[in-house]
RNA sequence: CGGGGCGUAGCGCAGUCUGGCUAGCGCACCUGCCUUGGGAGCAGGGGGUCGGAGGUUCAAAUCCUCUCGCCCCGACCA
């Protein structure tokens, strides 16, 4: 194609808007425009990124048996109130009615819909298994969207649906679903991986997550780099490093206005780990003292499934219950519930004493207090691996897609069931699997970036090459450059040739920003040496290249 | 939803504290000349409800009140 024909409107300056890189190059190299908080507008380059991104999405899903359908991005509130999902999803989801008042939404995802077809359509085990995908628009009135695509109120999703008579073959879709996930981001030029994650408000027992590493994702997994555990560390287990303490009997100290753990382990000279971090918390069943090394975080997840829904006490509350102020407690002579890290069971600590300004040393825990045991810290850089014992690392990550064993949360209240050989009616064995193009566009520039602008892998460019013919007053220039041009063209190359009048300058940094794999440079100097140059976007190295030969050696790549 | 920042030409910004004359700069844009291997040069030109509403004042981009929008941190997140 033409750049004078193409909107490609690049900006010379970094949009004041835009933090993240994919963000900023997004824009500047003219691939998207926003209309709204979450709202972007895709130009012609995003457009074709996405449709190569999508073009090996729907080959892979297709080679795995999968088959596209759509399904309406407007939904009536009536199946989405059969799972209770009307009720237990909040603002993200938008709604509206129609001119009949009838309750509508927005769709933000497809478990629903495709659930409330699989029951009316399949009988029998002779039906299955199905397995049944879309590229469709998904809407989510998100708190924060924000790093432009990254998180956005409107996107695209390739989501496709399993099922199965049993679980057994849904372990096989949810296991060709991985292979071609897979296939899909090596296809797309993406360093990647497949990490497990909570199910979340999808429901079900198991889900894997695809992680692009990238300083600008939200999400953060915990790798064990010698048995390969890889984790979101939103469930990762982990064992904090234990430390030495110099700490012996029980003792009390009096610590005047030291109530962090910061200040205290500042005053008494000791470590952050040599304390217990005592948290009161308020559950639906009342109090619980929560029990943390003093390096570690709280995870609040984690405690949630073990107690329920719960919020930090107030200050108040905490002297009310406590009878002390909230700088100064501890699991002693405690009678309400109390929950402890499991990596308190071993060491000797110093927690509050339930005194004011004062803290007690020399603690053990069982001897001195008897909490319940579990799981309850964020995994952190540096804490050992539950499986091998080796030392985790935690890396920031864009999560582009996710598989979910969906078992029969949505087939059992929608109804969907099947007969088996023996006429048993039973209920259809679901998974659910997404991947999002736009997060893999922007994952890859992320990825894959100079100072100077973006860089495409082949699979995914929204070019594979670029000609740039610098002088367009310089009759054998064009004629060249139309010549290569028309040659690739006509071998099935995807092919921009720059004709626009405008310096040469202007056209190497249009280029580099826009990220097409390969420059093919048309100058006069090499012109009257029969020569061209042919330049590699992401190394900048180039080779001069006979006129006669370049078509040549450019479609064998 | 809590905290912070910002809204002045298409983009990037100055001016706001301390009210005052025709609201300014760079880039982009239009015309002409010139130039053609890394965002050239010269000359001329167009483009503004200063986010919006109300108020104070002889006078408001500037002060006050309300409001809308966008970005960042956090909470949240199929």
């Amino acid at each position: 194609m033409r750049f004078s024909k193409l909107f490609i409107p690049t900006l010379r300056e970094e949009p004041a808007d835009a933090e993240s890189i994919s963000h900023i190059l997004m824009l500047r190299a003219g691939y998207i425009r926003q209309l709204a908080a979450g709202l972007y507008i895709y130009l012609p380059l995003f457009q074709k990124v996405l449709n190569r991104i999508n073009a090996v999405i729907r080959q892979e899903m297709d080679a795995i048996g999968a088959q596209e359908i759509v399904m309406p991005a407007l939904h009536p509130a009536e199946i989405w109130q059969q799972t209770g999902r009307w009720d237990t999803i909040g603002d993200e989801m938008f709604r509206l009615k129609d001119r009949g008042h009838r309750d509508m939404c927005l769709g933000m995802t497809h478990e629903e819909i495709v659930t409330w077809l699989a029951s009316r359509e399949i009988r029998s085990y002779r039906d299955l298994p199905q397995v049944w995908y879309q590229l469709q628009t998904k809407m989510r009135d998100e708190a924060r969207p924000k790093s432009g695509v990254l998180r956005t109120r409107e996107f695209m999703m390739k989501d496709s649906y399993s099922f199965d008579v049993s679980e057994d073959a849904l372990d096989r879709n949810y296991k060709l679903h991985a292979e071609a996930y897979h296939r899909i981001f090596e296809r797309c030029g993406l360093q990647f991986m497949q990490v497990e994650s909570d199910p979340g408000m999808m429901g079900g027992a198991i889900s894997h997550e695809f992680m692009a590493p990238s300083p600008s994702g939200e999400d953060d997994v915990a790798l064990c780099e010698s048995c390969g555990y890889a984790a979101n560390v939103e469930l990762a287990r982990s064992i904090p490093h234990k430390k030495e303490t110099k700490i012996r009997d029980p003792e009390e100290v009096h610590t005047p206005e030291k109530r962090t753990v910061e200040e205290v382990s500042r005053f008494l000279k000791l470590s952050s780990s040599d304390f217990i971090k005592s948290l009161l918390m308020i559950s639906d069943d009342g109090p619980v003292l929560a029990l943390i090394r003093g390096d570690q975080a709280l995870h609040e997840k984690k405690l949630s499934k073990k107690i329920g829904n719960h919020r930090p006490a107030h200050k108040e509350e905490v002297k009310d219950i406590l009878g002390v102020e909230a700088g100064f407690i501890g699991p002693l002579g405690q009678k309400i519930r109390m929950i402890a890290d499991e990596c308190l069971k071993e060491g000797v600590y110093v927690c509050g004493a339930n005194k004011q300004h004062y803290h007690m040393s020399g603690i053990a825990a069982e001897r001195d207090f008897t909490p319940e045991w579990h799981d309850i810290h964020v995994a952190q850089e540096g804490d050992l691996c539950v499986n091998c014992n080796a030392g985790l690392t935690v890396r920031r990550v864009i999560e582009i897609g996710n598989i979910f064993k969906l078992g029969t949360k949505y087939s059992e209240p929608l109804k969907a069931y099947f007969l088996d050989e023996n006429g048993n009616e039973k209920p259809i064995i679901m998974g659910s699997y997404g991947i999002g193009p736009a997060r893999i566009a922007a994952a890859a520039i992320e990825q894959n970036h100079d100072r100077d602008g973006i860089i495409w892998s082949p699979d995914i460019a929204p070019f594979h090459i670029e000609i740039l013919p610098l002088n367009l007053n310089d009759k054998k220039t064009v004629s060249v450059a139309e010549k290569i041009y028309n040659e690739l063209s006509e071998s099935g190359i995807d092919v921009l040739i720059d004709d626009r009048e405008v310096r040469a300058g202007v056209k190497f940094k249009d280029a580099d920003l826009i990220g097409i794999p390969t420059q093919v440079i048309i100058g006069e100097k090499n012109l009257k040496n029969g020569l061209v140059e042919v330049k590699d976007r992401k190394t900048k190295t180039s080779a001069t290249i006979a006129i006669e030969e370049v078509t040549e050696r450019l479609k064998s790549g």
